[in-house]
DNA sequence: ACCTGAACACCGTTCAAGT
DNA sequence: ACCTGAACACCGTTCAAGT
């Protein structure tokens, strides 16, 4: 097909010339429009009218390209200043803005769960995180589990929330799952059926539609203030320990 | 290479014949084995004895088989006892039991917070689940506010804690990861470096170790016991509400 | 019904060569 | 330094044909 070959002369099409950072915005504009497996290199190389080779030069390989939109991504984040706000308030707008920046780019949210980060381009997020949590008094040991608790819970609650429906295409399987679901025997199901209303399509499971088209807002905000509202009464009880 | 051709005669090399079953069980074997990336559909037939075709014609398609196989773990978790203990309580061993299972099929895990499942197999689990929060006098969109948050929780969490390691090989990233952390400024990053040894490789964006080799215990009890503490309160505080 | 065998339209990546 | 061009060893999937 036509387009499927880069220029013939020497010079690139646009003006643009080839850049590391052309390369990853037009890698993320990719993946936020076709999600994660629809980025591939000849792809990438077709937008970018070079020879996919050329992006290689740049990038090294496609798992590292990928590192690179996560990084992209990241820096979407603006901390909340943290004075005025309590640790955990702090935390909580931490976790709300990460999930509206993953709302902006739901596949590159799926991967950054899936896919064990190490970049040093976090940093300057981390420092801000861990200086919140000493200044509330906590150290060692209690320090690291809610830094966990509370990250964990932000990248993986929010990643299940917009994991991506399957694209077979031609398929029926959300009809057939809705009739499956609304067709289920109440004396087998009783429990469920009752109260298929409030959750078929809006709880995970029984759901055929992404939270990218249906957000779980209420399931969200009870769970972020209910796990920093423990939070505070576990480390309240025995700060210092450890 | 030899081993890639399936046998020449008409019947399969084993006694067995094959089945959707045994597919589903292969399929599970080589991606517990060595990740989700090396179950192809050419690699499952030739662990088979057979044609990728053959294959084809039990299963239909790869994102069909990797239903199958996630169906198949899910199979692996018993749950507790709902008498003898209270809604949160009996919640948080469903939890913890997910956790374990997870930990058995790490990469199944992965896969399982990134696309979403609608599988009618689930149904006896989510209808035992339904039915606790019933009984603890949940109703209408609080219970499935609930059911979401916990559920999220678990699936997110713990497949974060989960998440894969880049295998680029021949790679030395760990090494150079663990030296620009080891390395940090204490001036531009006060926070980080008083911790350092108490967050390197034990916490999240921190860690060039997925959790499937340095569980993250404690900060998971952490997660959890608060969670449920939170929502133990929220729910009491306005019982029914809609 | 169940499987073989060949083919199509893709992949990521490497290597040599150009400028 | 930066890119072209060709090639290698793979993919998922379809289709016709065998038994």
């Amino acid at each position: 097909m036509a387009g499927r070959t880069p220029r013939r002369s020497g010079q690139r099409a646009n003006s643009e010339l080839l850049t590391r950072d052309l390369i990853v915005t037009t890698a993320l504009r990719l993946v936020d429009a076709d999600g994660m497996d629809s980025l591939t290199m000849r792809a990438l190389a077709d937008a970018l009218n070079v020879y996919p080779t050329a992006v290689y030069w740049h990038v090294g390989s496609k798992s590292n390209l990928i590192g690179l939109v996560a990084e992209r991504v990241f820096d979407e984040l603006t901390l909340p200043d943290d004075n005025q706000l309590s640790w955990d308030e702090w935390l909580g707008e931490v976790v709300r803005q990460w999930r509206v920046v993953m709302h902006r780019h739901p596949n590159v949210a799926v991967m950054s769960a899936a896919k064990l980060l190490t970049t040093t381009a976090a940093l300057p997020f981390i420092e801000r995180v861990v200086a919140v949590l000493q200044r509330a008094g906590l150290s060692g040991q209690q320090l690291a589990d809610v830094y966990n608790a509370v990250l964990g819970f932000a990248f993986g609650w929010v990643s299940t929330e917009l994991s991506e429906e399957p694209s077979d295409a031609d398929d029926t399987w959300p009809a057939e799952f809705e009739e499956a679901l609304t067709g289920l025997s109440n004396v087998a199901y009783p429990a469920l059926t009752r109260n298929m209303p409030d959750l078929i399509n809006r709880t995970l499971l029984l759901r055929w539609s992404s939270g990218r088209d249906r957000p779980l807002d209420s399931g969200f905000d009870l769970a972020l203030t209910s796990l920093l509202d423990g939070l505070r009464r576990a480390t309240r009880s025995r700060q210092g320990t450890s």
